[in-house]
DNA sequence: GTGGTCTAGACCACA
DNA sequence: GTGGTCTAGACCACA
């Protein structure tokens, strides 16, 4: 079952957290059509949440048309996300694995690495 | 001179998306001590943003220690980001330029390559 | 609950007075972690103050890190600035009480008490 | 001749710290009828303040009759502040350095010395 | 001209 | 209802 972990100093507000994060799940494959996503009692205990803010998300998801909500059983993932490239054995996700090692080996900084990460990005996108 | 992006539809606010592209430009080495950023005036020509958006922003810079502001003169960067390892042609920065490559080579969308670096960087920071 | 006294001729911004304000009542004990400061509306209504100026006082304390606000609930205390050298029995204290006792009956007034209490600290601290 | 300190962080315009600074000394007896201010000059290269801040401070001191600009002449006293009390031997002054003294031995911070002041004084004047 | 503060008012996120 | 952000516009301090 996903497990969100909200960052209130982030800056993005927290519904859209949850909606991201179930975005990335599906896009990792951790969450494809058919599975069942926490009910809004169960995000609120284990992240102190109001339920509205998750219905919220929810109901944002449901808008982009990733999942459905029904009736008194809760909401379920519609659609897939997953992709090959993302899989846990593809040969460029393992290869960013290496990379990022070193960089920790180098004692970058998540900071860092983050900053190298969005300039390069911003020269291929 | 620094020129901001903002992204209304990010979710983040638009003065923390402008503090964060300077400490972004500070880190690449772009913007160092005793350099000048566009005055509020300036940025207000260029994006379209209210001028107390800005100077929300360079307060907040302000607060982190990394610039000052001083009357009638401008606002200036106080601290030094910059590393080595986010400098152009640092061996750890091509690898990733390389990796990008091959990604964009692959064919990946900009938002899977996002998710698996989220996924990636989640495991080891 | 804590009351703002606003003094526009003293040449210090309202949200400073009102983050002093804070602040000395911290140190006095007055408040501690967990208390609840006013809302912005209830300082408005007391001190005919705008509420973005009593807010933009509570983010000053929040960068402090003396105060949190949680949406839609208020702005609470975190931190404890009490001391026991602020304590109204506290001998240190009392003696100062006595001092200021017969400075009034000496007939200084508030400014040449200030007077003299400003230039015997420079020289202490 | 007076020195004037200036903190860019007090949230006191600078030439209210001057105009204050001024009037501090006067009531201590440092300054008195017909002593001669600092020129703006001297001001300026003291303490990198701009010359119109200077002359802004002394024409407020000029509007409350305490001093009097010659015109090439310079900026003279032309009142007395001074008081018997806040005399370097007065009983009272002396007091208050002991307890000064007994504070700073006790370890109490600045801030600390100044919270119990200022709560003390409000219950005298 | 440039930053700093304040006001009034709007809209949003969250409880 | 409560805080957070943004806008437009005013006025001030300072250079």
């Amino acid at each position: 079952m996903i497990e969100f972990r909200i960052d209130r100093h982030s800056g993005v507000s927290t519904y859209l957290q949850i909606a991201a994060q179930v975005k990335q799940a599906m896009r990792m494959g951790l969450l494809g059509p058919g599975d069942k996503l926490p009910t809004a009692r169960e995000v609120v205990e284990a992240t102190r949440v109001n339920p509205n803010t998750v219905l919220k998300a929810y109901r944002e998801l449901e808008h982009e048309g990733l999942v459905e909500g029904r009736r008194g059983m809760g909401t379920f993932v519609t659609a897939s996300l997953a992709t090959d490239a993302a899989r846990a054995d593809a040969p460029l996700r393992q290869d960013l694995e290496q990379w990022m090692d070193r960089a920790v080996d180098e004692g970058l900084s998540a900071d860092e690495v983050d900053a190298i990460y969005t300039d390069v990005r911003s020269t291929h996108y």
